[in-house]
DNA sequence: CGAAATTTTGATCACGTTCAACTTCAGTGG
DNA sequence: CCACTGAAGTTGAACGTGATCAAAATTTCG
């Protein structure tokens, strides 16, 4: 390995992404090197872009640096399911480029930076370094989980919880990844796409959002939100954590640790 | 191999989960074996019996050979949200064991035949047969998909369009593993633990299916259950069959079709 | 500065929940 | 075989939540 090679294998395990999985599974060097030797290049795109259209195929990973997206599905009643919100370290593409069409669309919610590779590039490199497919399963089961609470949200929560419940996820996600302090973070969405994501109407969500400062939990200065009490905000969501806490059995399991 | 041993590999072979893998991810003998030599035994569960319960470790792998299960998650206020119906050929303790503690519990539908291992052994398995991983990986991505699907139903589609989606959705999974005929099936679940699965009460649960019935969409008799337009239903509900189309890179890549 | 997007507020109303009663059905034991 | 029991299905009436629609206030951005 090349002294310029290693400064750029070690630039890349930075990424947020490389961060992210670390906690998870224990990449090696060759791993890391494996994915960022297919890497395209950085795109920079611009806020409000299409990234992923619903119905079009889609053969792309991107791994977003920096910026949001939201991956969303609009009925033909021309109402809109906003099925999660893209933050920093997590993959554009999934599961859409696993599928014939994609399924759901992807819009920048910011402008953003990714880096983008092609979805078969990606297959051959996880043929040759089986720890990769484990990473991406690792994300994959993050998703259902998430994308589970998400379900719990929509279909059994009182709006107050929900609007709670989803903050705290974004807050706990962002913190996760490093973009948020202790309770304070940046939310550039649309009270309407809150509403889009949680099943609710944009004038229900703009009370329940006073409710929830008037009631001291929260604070809204522009984009920047604050949680005022994270125990109380837990406890009444039943909020857990899914960025945490994997399985014992994976730490102990050598072959996905050292290779 | 011994001839014996042939036999029971090839009875396997025959196993919803096996069968139903085998649609995305050609898995050589030796992969296939590798699960069945990890295999506990059958077992059987007795109906409304609870197998994985939120909060508790859980370290398994079901695979259902016969009979229906819930997973589900029942809040502080008592009310309870099901996830998801668990079918032959799916797996139970997904996405439980990857977590210190399983987020959701999980109770038999109805009597129930399943293979049982440990997720430990599993993990080590998909090291010694990368293509495990993969299979692994497959599941996961269909569950995203149907989970996203399911946020759809409970966030921003009507109680009838709910309802129908839920038919659809589980007639189609039933169809691709060969339990349910062209249009009928049985659905051996209560009109409350429908409401459960999308976000409504009971009676209304009973509302929305007499009028299903009355439009002449579906037939009830018992727990048999027709859809006697299915196109019609479709268009309906912007239904999108989850169980086919694989990305065609996938079945391109070589190193995933044979090894 | 002007235009567009977003937030905020209010009034009205429909939908679906809730609660309760009653019916039907399946399973069990006498 | 029937009586008994509990679960599930069915129906109705009343209520409340949150959607809808519309308009005004505010912010953002070109």
């Amino acid at each position: 390995m090349t002294v310029t090679h290693k400064i750029v294998l070690d630039s890349f395990k930075q990424h947020p992404w490389v961060v992210g999985l670390s906690r998870y599974v224990e990449l090696a060097d060759a791993d890391i090197d494996a994915i960022r030797s297919i890497l395209e290049g950085q795109r920079q795109i611009r806020k409000r872009a299409d990234i992923v259209v619903q119905g079009y195929e889609y053969r792309k990973l991107c791994f977003i640096e920096a910026g949001m997206a939201i991956r969303y599905k609009v009925l033909h009643n021309g109402k809109r399911q906003i099925l999660g919100v893209l933050l920093p370290g997590d993959i554009i593409g999934f599961p859409a480029s696993f599928y014939d069409r994609a399924n759901f669309s992807v819009a920048a919610l910011t402008d953003m930076s990714i880096q983008v590779c092609s979805f078969e590039a990606f297959m051959r490199a996880c043929c040759q370094r089986p720890l990769l497919t484990m990473a991406l399963l690792w994300l994959a089961v993050q998703e259902t989980a998430t994308y589970a609470e998400h379900i719990i949200d929509t279909g059994r929560r009182t709006p107050f919880e929900r609007v709670a419940h989803f903050l705290l996820e974004l807050h706990s996600r962002l913190k996760a990844g490093g973009n948020a302090t202790s309770g304070t973070f940046e939310l550039p969405i649309s009270q309407e796409a809150i509403g889009d994501v949680l099943g609710l109407s944009a004038p229900h969500v703009n009370r329940v959002l006073r409710r929830l400062r008037m009631d001291g939990l929260v604070t809204i200065d522009g984009h920047t939100v604050t949680l005022n009490d994270l125990k109380v905000l837990q406890t009444m969501t039943q909020f857990e954590s899914l960025t945490l806490a994997p399985s014992p059995v994976l730490k102990r399991c050598s072959c996905v640790n050292r290779r």
